[in-house]
DNA sequence: ATGCCTCGAGCTCA
DNA sequence: CTCGAGGCAT
């Protein structure tokens, strides 16, 4: 901005009217950064020198004074503010199609009307979730920006759509008159920005933060402030979709054409926009479009088919409602609202309480949702929902579903706020919520649920991998009263067992060689089996390798654990409470008795430490390598094996079918993304070999096909 | 204060 | 697998 000329009254033009229209763009972008962003670029003092020299040039020069100048409005109160705003032409809304047949159905009724003569050509388009508005230019000035309304009148917003930063103040080369019509959105990225701002700035004035429920009803929302400043603050954007207006422009045929005119003259027109010629690319060009569903950053609801010649969108003209000439092919809602019935808690694994949407079930996003998880104490108090609302549900693509926030409209008048429950509704026990956690937890050690869910970690695939021993068998044994804890494992009564339903004798067999096989299981994985707080796989794995032997572990100080790599006080402390409840030392008792691994493996002869100090990712299926037999791999040279690709990640190594996320975000990082050959040569050598899998694959990456299911 | 990492929950899909 | 929360190192 520093470099704008129009800001040095020095370097003016010669002619009046470029003078002024250059004022007069300087001002209005000054004048936006001062009174809607409250963060001036230029001194008052310069910015009234900008605006007395064209008041001045506008008195000297009468021809060049215009109604939309800046002296004519800058202070002026927006008075006009709503007030009711007839539409040149009415905006129609659309007729809906709700799959092909029914597309197939309006293109065989237009082919009727037109006598057996078929469009030649349409027009595909993305239907936003945005609030349509219309806008009107002079003389390449925007004058008025309108709401639908019903139609027929709509409401003045024209002081608020002057703060879309998409829309354009004035456009150069315009006839003298000019409308269009658009959709004003939100963008997901700016509605995430806002929500989270909200809870910022609730937290830092100590008051619960009150969520926006969706970007469709921010923008509707942000355009109905009385303060323009107000919507300046919510990033909103526009589309154009139709030229509904023209006085002097340049001939026109087709609706595809007017849209790269007004594209060519700075109007924000939607990319994905497809002119097939046939039916049957219709019909391909609706789903290539309905596809991209979930990799826009912003939503739309369906997929608009016009008849692109407009003497032909003439001819046909509309009934009452919509024009014949077009149709919305509408996609199967992601949102919808529904009955919340009822709010519960359930207990997981570890005890923790979630408390649970019981919901009148509906179809959204493609499945049948009937409960909806809502995190924690604070969600419930943040969306403010409560039995008996109506609420928004929302199943976007293969996200889950979720509660977003009722609907304050239809809340019965006795719905009252939800109060966490007190007790355990497992074993009835008081329910305690730490200072500062955000979770509440059942802490019981005897609770039946958290029996259950230790034993279930305890057996489960990345701990000790006992087979045969899931989450039903362990529910079963429990309940019969045959196990309590881990150790009771390893003292079975098959006998029983096989008294079962379900069990015969080769089932019990199996089980009894599963859970014998298991006592020989590494160290690190009986430690992660115990399931100590703050003590996963990578964590468990350093305990075992740094102490050696289970009683080294138990026997540790607080500074012996602290002075584990990547450990400190928080962890030191967990793993030390932890072995400090004599319940916990008594166990380990019994599951040395038993005969588990109570020591680290003799390393022997380990393999060249080649991958010393740094970080390896795996990605996908490799030829000669399992998943943990890659990660072993790094681990047993020294290196390391994260989850997940940073900047300290020397290389990707991907087999087939890596996962996306992962090659992308090594792209963007450029880290060498390399092959299993080249992955083998890495770990016999420490080195990266000179061509990298990211040469030979940089172009082929960005076009990967449809995501949905094939 | 920042960025990397792990933990732990919840969920999908073969 | 993905995501958010939170621990730890810098």
């Amino acid at each position: 901005m520093a470099s704008d000329p129009a800001a040095d009254p020095d370097s003016g033009s010669t002619y009046p009217a470029e003078r002024v229209a250059e004022l007069r763009a300087a001002i209005a972008g000054h004048a936006a950064a001062y009174y809607e962003r409250d963060d001036p670029e230029i001194p008052d003092a310069d910015y009234d020198q900008l605006l007395r020299e064209l008041a001045d040039l506008e008195e000297a020069h009468p021809e060049l004074a215009a109604e939309t100048s800046p002296t004519q409005r800058v202070g002026a109160a927006p008075n006009a503010a709503f007030s009711p705003v007839t539409h040149t032409l009415a905006m129609m809304s659309l007729h809906n199609a709700f799959d092909i047949g029914e597309l197939q159905g309006w293109q065989a009724r237009m082919q009727r009307r037109l006598e057996g003569r078929a469009p030649e050509r349409f027009a595909v388009e993305l239907k936003l979730d945005g609030l349509a508005i219309s806008l009107r230019y002079q003389d390449g000035a925007l004058v008025q920006g309108a709401t639908r309304g019903d139609g027929r009148v709509g409401e003045d917003v024209t002081h608020n759509v002057r703060t879309i930063s998409d829309i354009p103040e004035r456009i150069v080369g315009a006839p003298p008159v000019l409308e269009v019509r658009g959709e004003v959105y939100m963008k997901l990225s700016s509605f995430k920005t806002f929500n989270d701002l909200q809870v910022a700035e609730a937290q830092a004035a100590g008051k619960e933060p009150k969520l926006y429920v969706n970007p469709r009803n921010t923008a509707a929302g942000s355009l109905r402030q009385i303060s323009a400043e107000v919507t300046a603050g919510r990033d909103l954007s526009f589309f154009c979709y139709q030229l509904s207006l023209v006085e002097g422009g340049p001939e026109l045929r087709t609706h595809s054409e007017s849209l790269e005119w007004l594209g060519s003259l700075g109007v924000p027109v939607n990319e994905h926009t497809r002119t097939p010629t046939t039916m049957h690319e219709v019909e391909a060009c609706v789903e290539e479009l309905a596809n991209m569903r979930h990799d826009l950053d912003y939503e739309f609801d369906g997929v608009v088919v016009k008849v692109d010649d407009l003497a032909l969108q003439a001819e046909l003209g509309a009934d009452a409602k919509a024009p014949r000439w077009a149709i919305a092919y509408k996609l199967p809602p992601e949102e919808c609202t529904t009955r919340l019935v009822d709010i519960e808690v359930s207990i997981g694994p570890s005890g923790q309480a979630t408390p649970f949407a019981i919901l009148e079930p509906v179809f959204v996003g493609g499945v049948t949702v009937a409960t909806a998880t809502l995190h924690n104490e604070d969600q419930v108090a943040a969306k403010d929902v409560r039995p008996g609302d109506t609420v928004i549900v929302r199943r976007a693509g293969d996200v889950i579903p979720e509660v977003v926030g009722p609907v304050l409209s239809e809340r019965p008048a006795d719905a009252a706020r939800w109060q966490f429950p007190v007790d355990c509704p497992v074993c009835h026990h008081r329910l305690v919520r730490n200072e500062g956690a955000a979770a509440t937890n059942c802490v019981n050690f005897g609770c039946p649920r958290q029996i259950r869910g230790r034993i279930e970690h305890f057996a489960g695939r990345t701990a000790m991998d006992i087979e045969f021993l899931g989450e039903k068998n362990v529910d079963r044994f429990v309940s019969a009263g045959l196990i309590g804890d881990v150790s009771d494992l390893y003292r079975l009564d098959f006998d029983k067992v096989l008294e079962m339903p379900g069990f015969q004798e080769k089932s019990v067999n199996n089980l009894r060689a599963a859970i014998e096989h298991s006592k020989s299981r590494p160290l690190g994985n009986l430690i992660f089996g115990l399931r100590i707080p703050e003590v996963g796989q990578v964590n468990a794995a350093l305990l075992a390798s740094s102490f050696r032997t289970m009683e080294r572990i138990m026997d540790a100080s607080v500074e012996d654990l602290a002075a584990v790599e990547g450990f400190g006080p928080v962890i030191a402390e967990a793993v030390h409470g932890w072995f400090a409840d004599p319940r916990a030392r008594a166990l380990i008792g019994r599951l040395a008795d038993a005969g588990l691994t109570m020591e680290a493996e003799a390393s022997g002869l380990k393999a060249e430490q080649t991958l010393e100090g740094v970080s390896v990712v795996v990605s996908g299926t490799l030829a000669g390598y399992s998943r943990d037999g890659a990660t072993e791999a790094i681990l047993a040279r020294g290196g390391k094996s994260p989850a997940s690709v940073s900047k300290s990640t020397l290389a990707l190594v991907i087999g087939t079918d890596p996962g996306a996320s992962k090659v992308n975000k090594a792209e963007a990082l450029e880290i060498p993304v390399i092959d299993e050959a080249a992955f083998v040569e890495l770990l016999k050598t420490g080195e990266l070999p000179g061509r990298t899998a990211t040469a030979d694959r940089h172009g082929e990456l960005p076009e990967n096909g449809p995501k949905g299911p094939t």
